[in-house]
DNA sequence: ATTATCTATAGATCTATAGATAATGC
DNA sequence: ATTATCTATAGATCTATAGATAATGC
């Protein structure tokens, strides 16, 4: 379930269509259909369907240009008319700049927290839970088209609203899983961020190669690794935790 | 000898003593010395002695801004505020706001690439160099006052001239010192990445805890971890490593 | 004469608001 | 009447340059 729960604007071909389908099937089934839109004023420049709602092309022109060229550097000219319209009509959507960096950070935390909150409670050895969770977490950072956990490592982040609560609600998570595998060793709370810290360098890594899905299963190990956990046990908790996984993303009732 | 090689900005009480300590001395030993400076129109806010020529002043204040704030989000007036000079007098040190930036970049990689060479060159096996350079790294990232490292994050550091070539070069050093140890595993080319992004994953775990020193060792263990080596051969690697790096710290011929 | 600073400002933004306008819906 | 858009712009910056000025050095 929560593997799928990636925010509508992570997916090119999102589903926002709340009050758009209806429209845009009928604008006829003809070669690249041109937006026709229906109440207000018409845009100015036309533009291609794109099946997602005004809302969120300006979310995701704003995740693209955050995330490759920084908020600050990144004008609300330039996203909306990435978006598709003028800089002032951004205002109808969003009360301002700020809001749109809030929205897009917080629809990101969240499914990791979700995925955090589902796996604290399963019935599993910790090792595997860890294992699943880092293994959800890195498959949702490297998922959907903008690199949007580069958000995270904004300077401007940290000004969000909520932001950091979230974030550190999901750093505990980690924290709570990893604890009973690491009772008695010396560094057990260095070992705690430096798992958090592994997970979270998947960003960095996809900013340097865009192909990085490979990824996910690797840096599950690499957690367990650093956490302690002997290489022979590996194989039989990365069993558990994948039959965990598609436990979570079939029928949840 | 590279361990202390990190720039005088680094150090709070760094060694611009350059034209600036006579003067310093002359303005007489009695409480808060207050700035005698020398040629030129006297400064419009007088300032406490720092013992940082103007130029590192400029750097100094740069370094902690840009790496709390960001980039863009920091005006050339306020680095030279704290710098204790007006805006317009930064243009006298620096060609613009850029320059400074690229100066704050190259310092920062440059003393991890000459440990990298040095270690490269090194007569130790392949894991001890790695350890040993991960802990002088993680090192060089959790000194000096301000986070330098969180430069790297900095969406604005991909335009700066020079700045991607020096970071790959250092991740190809990384690459260099691992391929020994990971011969034959099906993913060796993530683990790679994994190594070089948990270093400086240190970056992350810093600007959450500034108390962050006893990471170095941690990181160093981790790395080896991630790499594969198996948990008894790491006391005696990580004995070689403290070894080869006292050799260096130390009467360098 | 040289230097390190200063003051002043041109020119180029950038965000957010005010208010007009062109659609549909009733 | 309602809505989604538009145009226009006020007000607030921000960077970089021009040119003045107040020290020391010779």
């Amino acid at each position: 379930m929560w593997i799928e729960h990636a925010p509508a604007l992570c997916q090119d071909h999102g589903t926002g269509r709340d009050e758009q389908v209806g429209r845009a099937e009928r604008a006829g089934r003809d070669e690249v259909a041109m937006e026709k839109r229906g109440v207000g004023r018409p845009r100015a420049v036309e533009r291609a369907v794109t099946g997602l709602s005004p809302r969120e092309e300006v979310l995701s022109a704003a995740a693209e240009l955050f995330t490759v060229r920084g908020y600050t550097a990144t004008t609300t000219r330039e996203v909306a008319e990435r978006a598709g319209i003028r800089q002032a009509s951004m205002y109808h959507y969003f009360k301002g700049k700020e809001a749109i960096l809030a929205e897009l950070l917080e629809s990101t935390v969240r499914p990791s927290l979700e995925a955090a909150r589902a796996l604290a409670a399963a019935d599993a050895p910790a090792g595997a839970r860890l294992w699943a969770l880092c293994r959800s977490d890195v498959a949702l950072l490297c998922s959907g088209p903008h690199n949007l956990g580069a958000l995270y490592l904004l300077p401007e982040a940290d000004r969000i609203e909520g932001f950091a609560e979230l974030r550190a609600a999901l750093k505990h998570a980690y924290a709570d899983l990893l604890a009973p595998l690491t009772t008695g060793l010396p560094d057990r709370d260095v070992r705690a961020d430096l798992v958090f810290a592994l997970v979270e360098a998947v960003i960095l890594i996809r900013r340097d190669r865009p192909d990085a899905d490979v990824l996910a299963e690797a840096t599950a190990d690499a957690a367990l690794r650093v956490a302690g956990v002997p290489e022979a046990d590996l194989p039989a908790l990365r069993t558990t935790a994948l039959a965990l996984l598609s436990d979570f993303s079939s029928p949840p009732i």
